[in-house]
DNA sequence: AGCTTGTTCAAGAATAATTCCAATTTTCAT
DNA sequence: ATGAAAATTGGAATTATTCTTGAACAAGCT
C-alpha cells in the first residue's frame, strides 16, 4: 500500500498545533483529537474509527486505539467508563460525571453544584491522596412533557 | 461426570436459606455467596472461582459467573468495575463508593459523610430519576508513619 | 415412588473489546 | 537530505465474559 504516505503529509490544517502538552501531533492524532472536540456525544474507539475514516480513509483501528490513549495519557482527552461496555471519550476536561439516559441511551456530562468539592463529601481518612475521580449515573432524564 | 450429584445435594449447611431475595439458592450459590460475605476484598469472578474450589473441587468457572450474575441480579451482592479491570464483586449493599489504593493495590468501601445525599451535590435537571450511582477514586492512603 | 416440567450446572466453544507484534512509514533534529 | 526514534498498519493474539448444549436436578403432582 503507497498511497498511506500522500494521506498522511498532505495537507495538514494550518491550525494543527505541533502537540498538545507534550504528544506529538501527527496528522492521525490530529483527526481523532478534532472529531471528539466537535461531536461530543462520547464515542467509542469503534465510533471514532468510522468517522474519522471520512477524512483518513486508510486509518487502521489500531491507530485510533493508540491515538485515543496517547490523548488520554497526555491529558488532552479523558475516557470514560459505563460498567462492562467500550469505552468512551471526552475532550471535556473539567471535573464531571456522566449520566447514561436509560431512555435515550445517551451520555450527559453532570457537574457539581457550584462550590462543592466531592472529597468534601466523602469520608476518607485524612491524608487521603486522591488522583483521580470516576462518576457515573444510571436513571432517566425527565421528559419535556412531564 | 457423576459425582456432581453427590457435591450438589451434600451436606447443605443447615444455616443455609432457601432463598435470597426470591432467588433459589443452590449450593453453588450459597458458597460463592457465603465467600464474599467472609472475604470482603472485592474479589474478582476468577479470584472467587479459585477460592470457592476449597468447597466445591467440580465447581466451572462458567457457573462461578453465572452465580455471580444471578446475586447481582437479585441485588444481594454488588458489581463493581475499576476503568476495563475484572469485574469485582462486593456484599455492602449500602450506597457507597471505591477507592483503589495505588500503593498497596487493595481497594476500600468509601461512604458518604452523614446526611450528604449524592443528587443533591449535583447539577441535574429535576425531574431525573437516578436508578443506579456509581464512584470510584483512584489514589493513595495516608501512610501509617507520615 | 414415579413422572413432568422448568431450572441449574459443567465444559468447552464463541464473542467482543482491546492489546500486541513485526514490518513499513513518518517525523524531527541534525 | 539523512538517520534515529517514534508512529502507523494489518493482522494475530489475548482476556474477560457470554453462549450453547446436554446432563443433572428440584418441585409439584399423582
Amino acid at each position: 500500500m503507497v498511497n498511506q504516505a500522500s494521506e498522511s503529509t498532505q495537507e495538514s490544517p494550518s491550525d494543527m498545533p505541533a502537540e498538545i502538552s507534550g504528544l506529538r501531533m501527527t496528522r492521525q492524532r490530529w483527526e481523532v483529537y478534532r472529531l471528539l472536540l466537535e461531536q461530543r456525544d462520547h464515542p467509542t474507539a469503534n465510533d471514532v474509527f468510522m468517522r474519522v475514516k471520512d477524512r483518513l480513509p486508510n486509518i487502521s483501528l489500531a491507530t485510533v486505539y493508540n491515538c485515543l490513549e496517547a490523548l488520554v495519557q497526555h491529558g488532552a482527552i479523558r475516557q470514560v467508563n459505563f460498567e462492562r461496555e467500550s469505552s468512551r471519550f471526552c475532550p471535556n476536561l473539567e471535573e464531571h460525571g456522566h449520566f447514561h439516559d436509560k431512555r435515550s441511551g445517551t451520555i450527559h456530562d453532570v457537574t457539581f453544584k457550584p462550590g462543592v468539592q466531592l472529597a468534601d463529601v466523602l469520608e476518607l481518612p485524612p491524608g487521603t491522596l486522591i488522583t483521580d475521580i470516576e462518576i457515573t449515573l444510571r436513571g432517566e432524564l425527565p421528559t419535556a412533557h412531564s
